[in-house]
DNA sequence: CCGGAAATAGTACGAACGTTCGATTTATTT
DNA sequence: AAATAAATCGAACGTTCGTACTATTTCCGG
């Protein structure tokens, strides 16, 4: 019993690579027994359908996302540090390897038109690292780094936003400089939403303003 | 030889609601026929290929885009108001009809890791669409609304960031709120490179000090 | 209204798709 | 080592895909 649970992670595995290349709908039984030097049916005994294949990615994609971003973010101490340190782990994620797309990104405009499974477990998934980033949000409000009246919701939408154009304009338009856009974009977000007092973070109005005759 | 025109126009029509809703890669030659109540080949006799159909739906959504948004918002005196109303135009587009998806969106995915034709044709796009908001942008900062250090590169990153958010929580999150989120971020990103003198924008900031003692 | 041209239909092909099923090989237990 | 269970294979099924080719219908100018 042991044996069928090793080749069917390796499986898993090497569906993976193919969703990141192909995407989920592309991801094929026949591509994936090839790669395997397995048999069509050899593959698919493994799982009762090709949806559970691609659920079984989405889980195991899910899985590595947490323990490459998630956790390694938590480590950070909480409040800004550990929003920044989660979104620059995100951000290395989507960019620096950006020869294999993200499946939650390609997933969505693949299943957002085509209810079923796939799409539940999408949407669960990704609503669930929304709520994540959601905490790290709020963690920084109490804090007080961020400003008391900024909306969570309106930051994570924000972040997210950054996070699909870079996949976007690295992936298809092939910029390098994406990466640096993005985190110039990440860091105006926060600046935005800091909670500055004033004499701080506004010396040139301090400056002008003193310099005035009195 | 005008019929076949005629016909050949509907069948791009038809086909881009096909592609609205499956994706360019979903586009299916069978399903086409079938919605136009035609034989496949008499479809397909209209187009040398599938790729070429493709590229005919491409190109028809592109005559849209800009004809709804491009278009009517170059009538906006230029500057801040012209952006706003492209933007707002764009936003409209993106979320109010979000039954039916963006084939430029949905076409990144499924082409940022297929080359060929299709993939060319859509990249030509995104940049053309990209450098007319560059232009729209360039030209709020010569009339002195933007910063003048502002990267133009940047913003139109910016933006298009929060129009691909849009339209991820919009039709995959199924998010109707979604539009006003990207209103707001749209103003803080414009409140962000915006050109501000400050005792206009800082009232609190000139008031504060102004009670310092002198 | 008729004749050539254009447009559409019909049929077929080979390939790939997900899936089923029985046979066969491999692994695990007794 | 024998017996049982698990894992994999091979072949086939019914669809659908894009495309090619040949008929047939429909259009349109003389």
């Amino acid at each position: 019993m042991r044996k069928g649970e090793q080749t069917r992670s390796a499986i898993v595995a090497a569906a993976c690579e193919l969703a990141a290349r192909a995407g989920l709908e592309g991801l094929t039984i026949g591509a994936l027994a090839e790669r395997m030097q397995m048999s069509k049916s050899g593959v698919f005994a493994h799982f009762g359908s090709r949806e559970d294949l691609q659920i079984a990615v989405l889980k195991a994609y899910e899985q590595h996302f947490v323990d490459e971003v998630l956790v390694p973010g938590l480590s950070a101490p909480r409040g800004l540090p550990r929003l920044r340190a989660i979104f620059a782990l995100w951000l290395d994620r989507t960019a620096v390897d950006a020869a294999s797309a993200c499946i939650w990104i390609s997933g969505a405009s693949e299943y957002d038109d085509r209810p079923g499974p796939v799409r539940e477990e999408l949407v669960r998934m990704v609503l669930s690292w929304q709520r994540e980033l959601m905490r790290a949000i709020q963690q920084s409000i109490e804090t007080g780094e961020l400003r008391a009246d900024a909306d969570p919701g309106d930051l994570v939408f924000d972040l997210y936003g950054v996070i699909l154009i870079l996949h976007h304009d690295a992936r298809l338009m092939g910029r390098a400089d994406s990466v640096n856009r993005a985190r110039r974009a990440f860091d105006r977000l926060i600046a935005a939403y800091l909670n500055k007092p004033l004499a701080v973070t506004l010396p040139a109005a301090i400056r002008e303003v003193s310099t005035l005759p009195h």
